[in-house]
RNA sequence: GGUCCCGUAGCUCAGCUGGAUAGAGCAACGCCCUUCUAAGGCGUGGGUCAUGGGUUCGAAUCCCGUCGGGAUCACCA
């Protein structure tokens, strides 16, 4: 039983024979105690002082009493106003970080051979332009929170679904094969899903430029939209390629290899993987045959342009279309299959998808289709959704240029990385190759940190003229930490100090210490709750007021320099634990942190 | 228009399953390296928690209204 579990038991027992009231251990109120008062933990009596018909004052009393006199772990006690401020005895918090030293995969619940699967989609990138800052939040969230179920116990499948076909990968298709007089990534120095995005940018610009002609001749802009000569052309390449036409899918297959090897750079680079990467055009197909059984089966109907439509009007939303006119297939049709594929494939206890809040309404109508398909897990799929990385003047737009490419955004953190390293001089002693691992290291640590502190369901902002910082709140801070710490125990390893043989639990120890170890002991349930709401945010800030009040320790105590022996052991004991919670956290969030910077 | 989300310091964010005087970082100003890494520590200034009401012993937190911002309701993905 953990320590609060104790105090609401004691609590519990103490009303009941004080006041002879019931209550359940989980609703009596303990927080930690803040810090302008004295003691660890704190209990709020006003729900009792009522029942016990006496002020909260006294009633505080009474219970603090009680509870010192029935329980060793509790040494004091103090009362203010309806709060009791209880103070918890120096040996078991010793008594504690001795167990957490001795436990090397402290925090984490690793999954048993039994455990369920949690398959979790992240990325989900289209093959016509390259990867994001948006695309950075997404996979960033994603593999941070495979991470954290891992370490809750679940065994997880982490996928990808490539948006490989459909119009606008046609778009890019035609606007090479109309303008790119044979362009390739070898022939450009262009990484290919740069190349690819070019093109895509191509077209819109002639579609546009098309459309403006057809206004000007007299047309509608919805009707000049329809019939320009180019966007005609994309949808019969798109029919072509459903069609198995020889020479798109040539085409296709082409553009896409350029498009995977700048991606599996990008993703190498950020840091992600996947164990399972599925392909819309190897599940449309599915998805389609699912469709054509829902209109067999009546759950779907078919209109006398042969396009087909799911009627959600009874689910209180609207009429969706499942297949065009022409019979082709749009996201949710495919998004149909690759859900029945999975299944299949995998024996998934829960699925979840990392993907924006803006198709909160996509997901909402998936479950409901699957559903209507006959699919008990469909009502169970659980859409994650994340808010959108906004600039200053809102939303990135692609074909405005306004995005923040990925590969653009990690090199510049490296590189200001690399040269801060280089004008504080921290490692002139190493190899090439180290100062390189730190910088990116402390580069990426920067930026990922900067994403994953904030709640992953609100909207962010970013300004691209403010660079991520490296000093307060920030990754590179807790790196720094780590790094600190790291190379205080590289010293007393030096001197022959042997600090794992455990610690005098008689020792007198400082408030600041004793808080340290009551931050330790919260970690695991940090992570239970990380899980639980699918908060990388929680580990982040969680990590940053750790690594703060380590900061103050470090700095107002001595370490290696203690004269007192056992204080000394001590000390590199606590502070071997919280490099290694610092080391745990921030795996959690896909950060690796340094030995030295 | 329907549905949903958001509004906390100049800026970026915590706090939101109700609890003590609302916290950090950045930016500004000042102090601390002959002491284990100053990417650090300490301090100062900065707030009608959008707004009006309600519930409660107690509201940034829960409920209702108003204002402001965003998302979505496509034969786009």
């Amino acid at each position: 039983m953990n320590l609060e579990a104790t105090i609401q038991s004691v609590v519990a027992q103490s009303v009941k024979t004080l006041y002879n009231i019931d209550v359940e251990n989980n609703q009596i109120q303990i927080q930690k105690t803040k810090k302008e008062f004295e003691g660890d933990l704190t209990v709020v009596v006003f729900p009792f002082a009522k029942a016990a018909r006496k002020s909260p004052e006294a009633t505080g009393q009474e219970i603090g009493e009680f509870i010192v006199q029935n329980h060793a772990v509790v040494s004091a006690f103090n009362v203010i106003k309806g709060f009791l401020n209880l103070s918890i005895h120096p040996s078991y918090w010793l008594e504690t970080l001795d167990t957490i030293h001795g436990n090397a995969g402290f925090g984490k619940t690793l999954p048993t051979g039994k455990a369920d699967t949690m398959m979790i989609e992240y990325s989900s990138p289209n093959t016509n332009k390259p990867l994001h800052l948006g695309h950075i939040r997404n996979n960033l969230l994603g593999f941070s929170i495979a991470e954290i179920q891992k370490a809750n116990g679940w065994k997880v499948v982490k996928t990808n679904i490539v948006n490989d076909r459909g119009i606008h990968i046609c778009k890019s298709m035609l606007a090479w094969k109309l303008f790119g007089n044979g362009e390739t990534p070898e022939s450009s120095g262009m990484k290919g899903d740069h190349l690819v995005g070019k093109y895509y940018v191509v077209f819109d610009k002639a579609y546009k430029a098309e459309i403006k002609e057809l206004m000007e001749k007299g047309m509608t802009e919805e009707e000049a939209k329809k019939n320009a000569p180019l966007i005609l052309e994309a949808q019969n390449m798109l029919l072509a390629w459903e069609n198995n036409d020889m020479e798109v899918r040539q085409l296709w297959k082409t553009m896409n290899g350029w498009v995977y090897a700048g991606f599996d750079e990008t993703y190498k680079q950020m840091g992600v993987d996947f164990d399972k990467i599925y392909y819309e055009s190897e599940t449309y197909l599915t998805g389609k045959s699912e469709v054509e059984r829902g209109v067999a089966e009546k759950v779907f109907y078919q209109r006398d342009d042969k396009s087909v439509w799911a009627d959600l009007t009874g689910d209180g939303l609207d009429e969706k279309l499942l297949l065009r006119t022409d019979g082709t297939s749009v996201y949710m049709t495919q998004d149909i299959g690759t859900a029945k594929l999975r299944y299949n494939d995998f024996d998934i206890k829960k699925m979840v998808y990392v993907v924006g809040n803006e198709q909160n309404y996509h997901f909402q109508v998936l479950s409901i289709l699957l559903d209507k398909l006959g699919y008990a897990w469909g009502k169970d799929l659980v859409h994650f959704s994340y808010g959108m990385v906004e600039l200053p003047e809102g939303k990135m737009k692609s074909r405005e240029g306004t995005v923040v490419d990925a590969d653009d955004l990690m090199a510049e953190m490296i590189d200001s990385a690399r040269e801060t390293s280089q004008e504080l001089g921290k490692l002139d002693n190493c190899t090439p190759e180290e100062i390189e691992s730190v910088a990116r290291m402390v580069g990426l640590g920067a930026l990922k940190y900067f994403i994953l502190k904030v709640d992953p369901r609100k909207n962010m902002t970013f300004n691209p003229k403010e660079s991520i910082d490296f000093n307060g709140n920030t990754g590179p801070f807790i790196q720094y930490t780590h790094a600190r710490i790291k190379s205080v125990l590289r010293k007393a390893v030096e001197q022959g100090i042997n600090f794992g043989i455990g610690i005098d639990k008689s020792l007198e120890i400082s408030e600041k210490e004793s808080y340290l170890i009551q931050l330790l002991t919260e970690f695991p349930n940090i992570i239970k709750q990380a899980g639980e709401e699918f908060s990388p945010a929680l580990i982040a800030n969680y990590e940053y007021e750790l690594v703060k009040e380590f900061n103050q320790f470090y700095h107002d105590f001595s370490i290696l320099k203690e004269d007192n022996e056992a204080l000394r052991q001590f000390r590199l004991v606590l502070s071997a634990s919280v490099a290694k919670v610092i080391k745990t956290g921030m795996g959690l969030l896909g950060i690796e942190v340094p030995e030295r910077m």
